[in-house]
DNA sequence: CTAGCTGCAAAATATTTGCGCGAGC
DNA sequence: GCTCGCGCAAATATTTTGCAGCTAG
């Protein structure tokens, strides 16, 4: 039985750049926008473009291979790990890492029969300063 | 005794155009982005140019009288209570909604000593599908 | 006069899409 | 042959910026 209205059938094959883009998302621990994946990339594929990057990285959040974060800021991002857990973002350098907390599995219910939505999930993001940005920071506030 | 190294010293006049934007904030529930922002405060400025609004609401944000979301989605939306508080979002439509839920004051203690950053904040999204979005998902389910 | 603000338009940024070609089944 | 995916370029969406003129103090 498949979700009715959702085309889930689409024949996907596992072509050179998609594999290669699955790769260098899953080789690495951070966390990169389109532009950065593309710029890996292009150092194995370099006659790859942009779109296809995108357009796999799309195919493959599909697939479940990889997730898209759900973070604020301009850009979006990709974790290779596709196991939902929380991150927390630089907001000098945009960095994002894995936050190491547990998954706050229960904190939906508290919304159940006070909201008007059908509840899907959720997501935490914390905010701080990176050590490098961390470190610019403090100095600047001493000296200044 | 100010921040230093921040221009927080800038003298801000509380212009038309400023007014405007604010009070059309205030005056409703949603979350709007700079676009539909735009599109209100026109009804009274027609003359009012998209570039005035984002810099006057970038302004407002400095001041604390509004606060720029920060949600996950590709445009940022404003809320004109400028107070701490969750939101939910709908995957659907884009709808933001505030979250009846209280903030969780101690969760960015349980990072401390874990995690290299410096931590500024956090911030909780819930997501999931508005009344109108659900009722239509519902019936396509059913349906196909 | 000066600093801040405005409207307008162009630029910058990030992402999506149309198109024609090529490869695999 | 048909479908999917590709590279390329153009289009789209959102936000920022340069500029010259205006206004309040």
């Amino acid at each position: 039985m498949e979700i009715k209205g959702v085309a889930c059938v689409k024949k996907m094959r596992m072509t050179p750049q998609r594999r290669v883009i699955l790769e260098e998302l899953r080789r690495v621990n951070d966390h990169p926008a389109a532009d950065e994946i593309y710029r890996r990339v292009r150092k194995r594929l370099p006659k790859i473009s942009l779109g296809t990057v995108y357009r796999n990285l799309e195919v493959l959040c599909e697939l479940g291979e990889i997730q898209r974060l759900e973070l604020s800021g301009s850009t979006k991002r990709y974790d290779g790990v596709p196991n939902k857990h929380y991150h927390i973002r630089c907001v000098e350098c945009g960095r994002v890492d894995d936050a190491p907390i547990a998954p706050l599995n229960q904190i939906e219910d508290d919304l159940y029969g006070t909201t008007v939505y059908e509840i899907i999930g959720h997501n935490l993001e914390f905010t701080g300063l990176c050590p490098q940005c961390s470190r610019l920071h403090g100095a600047r506030q001493e000296a200044g």
